[in-house]
DNA sequence: GCTCACATGTAATCCGTTACATGATTCT
DNA sequence: AGAATCATGTAACGGATTACATGTGAGC
């Protein structure tokens, strides 16, 4: 049986405590939504999978007359989520980004282009940063059982969005200035 | 005809002037690589896309008895390009990492075994950093007409995993002082 | 009474990667 | 002579998103 970071996504927040596949949605959407997103049609589909493997079980839990399910972590899941915790192989960091791409082609731009692009990818720096430190991170802070490491990958994402921010304010400056983008780095 | 900015990107690379497909494949590597991956067998059936929009031409360019293709852009692919760099819509970025994954979970590990995930993820931010610095950066410095932006991205992604290395390596530390990671952020 | 949140799924589609297939040229 | 690079594709597969489909419960 193979099992994806999604499957330990999932996996991991039955472990938490997540019963039911809404459940384990909505705290994703709150908790790692930045770094692994997902949707309903994979979790459901994954839960079945898991269940299958036996690394998580099943129980009706109708809440009146709504169908409801409840899923509990077994001790070969609980094995299967420590080992992949522990494994050495970190695998590749996926990224993709139109707008990296845009500044990639911006010398086809005017100076004046330029900028704007610059600076709307400042702002949406701002905006996810903000994002990050006014819903996530609080809400990350809340999930029950040891809640330290949710709420520091929050804030990895929250300072890193930061430091773009004021990477591309000094490049906004540094255009500004005179045009001249050929500096050795931006870092600070 | 819609356009993806895997589109653009192949069309970018046909603009700065890489003729054949295998040409664009290997512009991408030494440049776009981290913000934007692509394959061969996404580059081909693109170009023949774009072919047909007639936002670029194709002729034969054989060398010796080695069947080859050489691509230039149209007045029409130039402005569809432009339009692309100058629209205020900015795509949300995406991120997945596996690595993010098991740190967001790592409340499950003992102290020991956070410190090493921890200091897993800084030793890949640290490479990546030097690939990035050591190779990339030095290739888009190469880039054949004015080749400002190219290495100024290359510079952004050295940039943001410096960041991290030093994020990690702080976090480390303050795992060995007290293993209290509650403190309101490791942002320098 | 209406709207939003809760709850579960399937079907269709899209985008991208890996594997397959072939062959010429250049470098060692 | 053999390996690496240049060069072009197709086929199969996989993972993820969007659209579709249905219905209950809670709050305003």
């Amino acid at each position: 049986m193979k099992l994806t970071p999604s499957s330990y996504l999932v996996l991991g927040m039955v472990r938490l405590g997540a019963r039911s596949g809404y459940a384990i949605k909505k705290a994703a959407d709150a908790s790692t939504q930045a770094i692994w997103p997902t949707s309903l049609p994979q979790v459901y589909p994954e839960l079945a999978r898991l269940e299958g493997g036996g690394l998580v079980t099943r129980k009706d839990d109708p809440k009146g007359a709504r169908a409801r399910s409840a899923y509990r972590i077994t001790d070969k899941g609980e094995a299967a989520f420590q080992s992949w915790l522990r494994s050495t192989r970190v695998g590749p960091l996926q990224f993709r980004d139109e707008g990296s791409l845009r500044l990639f082609f911006a010398d086809a731009l005017p100076r004046e282009e330029q900028l704007a692009l610059v600076k709307r990818l400042r702002e949406r720096a701002l905006r996810e940063k903000n994002w990050l430190r006014g819903e996530l991170i609080p809400q990350a802070e809340s999930i029950p059982t040891d809640p330290r490491y949710p709420a520091l990958v929050g804030r990895l994402g929250a300072d890193s969005w930061a430091y773009w921010e004021r990477w591309f304010a000094r490049l906004e400056a540094q255009i500004n200035r005179d045009g001249s983008t050929n500096d050795k780095t931006l870092e600070s």
